[in-house]
DNA sequence: AAATCATAGTTTCGACTCGCTACTATCTTG
DNA sequence: CAAGATAGTAGCGAGTCGAAACTATGATTT
């Protein structure tokens, strides 16, 4: 069983150096593919990869330099910037080597399928939090996310607390740095 | 999906560094543990490792220096060594990092356990295969290995007849380089 | 408002790992 | 016996990572 993972886990890594990126820089490709805007920075990535600020600093550098990351400033604090998934960067991203792993998966009975993933989650989740790592949820479970239904935001809408700023629809289900889970889960 | 894999991975990899040892070490120690004894060379853990000889030679001579591997000469073959695990590194595997994956994973309810066993053993046999490494399959399923029930080997044993040498009833679940599967499956 | 502390990000440096190439010694084959 | 294959090692260079030091901006305290 850990054999399982380990294998799984070297050749994932090993192979992950097609298109001249390295294996943090394809985590950090797929971590900005599902970073909600607040969360696509530098230091977000290296909680998120479990790594230090100064090694992701690298990393994301060379995303820059290659053209795969957009470098926006921040409006709130100058000393922060936003990175964005340029289209180069999408286009890659759909030939993601590890799609091998997704279509293997794939192949299996859907029942199986499904199994596995929750597995997975299941497994991952208690791993990270005996290290005291962050589980990085989605908006939709947030304790911070707030409805709107009044008429002010022109029908039905979301607010993060935290942020201040209104969230669109297609944002709550991205990744974020500040996520917790909400008491009535 | 692949995000899982690769968390994992990541997990597995970066935490790999207790007790002194890096990723490989570990995995060496791993691969050892399980391989029989015409597979315990520096040779076949490249091969398993899908890496290079020389990286493998550095990565097993740290481990005979930390006294975690002996290097026993082969009698038929001057130039090949056999590496035994020492009682230090049999104690050392008890406390394997890899041990919260087995143990987040023996929390699943037994049913679901045993799918996510099997989804990962099919997912990567597909990714190995599609990647031409060997899958060094145990004994028991190999095309080299043949019953004797006659009264010259005191009762019924067990032969392979790559090597052309008897192997003990506890030997065969071991893993194998030259692993071939029996065409009656 | 000034001083202090915290935070975002970068840079540099050293340790380490890995794969490649070249090499020696031994085995195998013709 | 010669030629080629194979087991393992040695050394080099590229590249990665983490730690520590540093700059600039924001938040807090007084």
């Amino acid at each position: 069983m850990a054999e399982l993972v380990e294998q799984l886990g070297h050749c994932a890594c090993s192979e992950a150096f097609s298109a001249g990126l390295n294996p943090a820089q394809w985590a950090a490709l797929r971590f900005f593919e599902r970073a909600n805007r607040f969360s696509r920075t530098v230091s977000a990535f290296a909680q998120y990869h479990g790594t230090t600020r100064g090694t992701a600093s690298q990393t994301i550098r060379a995303l820059v330099q290659k053209g795969y990351l957009l470098r926006l400033p921040t409006k709130h604090d100058q000393r922060s910037f936003r990175l964005d998934l340029t289209d180069k960067a999408q286009q890659l991203l759909g030939s993601d080597p590890f799609g091998e792993f997704v279509s293997a998966a794939g192949a299996l009975p859907a029942a199986e399928c499904s199994a596995l993933a929750a597995g997975l989650r299941a497994i991952l989740d208690q791993v990270l939090e005996k290290r005291a790592r962050p589980r990085f949820g989605v908006c939709t479970s947030c304790e911070h996310l707030c409805a709107i239904d009044g008429a002010e935001v022109g029908g039905c809408g979301h607010h993060c607390r935290i942020q201040d700023e209104l969230l669109e629809h297609r944002e709550l289900g991205r990744i974020c740095v500040d996520h917790c889970y909400r008491q009535d889960k």
